[in-house]
DNA sequence: TTGATACATGAACAGTTATTCATATTTTCA
DNA sequence: TGAAAATATGAATAACTGTTCATGTATCAA
């Protein structure tokens, strides 16, 4: 056999640096603003203004939380204007939303 | 038409008290520790001192996070002699936690 | 250019949370 | 019963995070 640590990456073993990374991931759903935002975002793109406005925050509060989620490639903007329409960046995010969201309507369910 | 407030419940409407929990549930997962110890429980049980010894940590710090995911229901507790056994207590975990994995590799395979 | 609209950002504050350390509880075995 | 092993818990601390408030930047229209 072999102990080379390259060798150490068979099925089921995840890095820690992985480990790490999905953790940080995970840390973008969990926050009630930036979950509403996502799922608002689930149904097309949306202005500044228009998230604040329908989920009734402070348009300072969606700004900063657009930043996290920008920085994370979690959503892209595109300029009209001098609005700036947001939407989901990745095809995964309505996934784990929507996993999260079956576990949560399951449980509730019983 | 009805304006009753049960109706409202129509297809990709989701009330703010469910944003409120599923928010509240991807925080277990938006912690290094925890899905740390997620991770090594989804090859099943294994009890508090090998997980804290698998995963380098205080015992101390183990219990504490196994506290927060027995409270949410996310493990279950058994006991052997004077020996704790945890396990994974729901389906869905492992199926979030692969929705996320699957996220992160593939963000860093391109 | 000036004013107004839309958005971004920085600093400060308050609330939350994970870890550490010490100690308590439970079970087994001699 | 007493000691040891395994785990749980409480308090304190430090670090992190979201919101607020004030202000800065960019775009358009007159």
């Amino acid at each position: 056999m072999n102990n080379c640590s390259c060798i150490k990456n068979v099925k089921n073993e995840v890095s820690m640096d992985v480990l790490f990374e999905l953790s940080e991931f995970f840390k973008f759903f969990g926050d009630t603003t930036r979950i509403r935002i996502i799922h608002l975002l689930l149904s097309g793109e949306v202005s500044v203004n228009d998230i604040a406005e329908k989920l009734n925050l402070e348009q300072s509060v969606v700004s900063h939380q657009l930043r996290i989620l920008r920085t994370a490639n979690l959503v892209k903007p595109r300029r009209d204007g001098r609005k700036m329409f947001y939407s989901l960046d990745d095809e995964h995010i309505g996934l784990i939303f929507n996993t999260g969201l079956t576990h949560i309507l399951h449980k509730k369910g019983k």
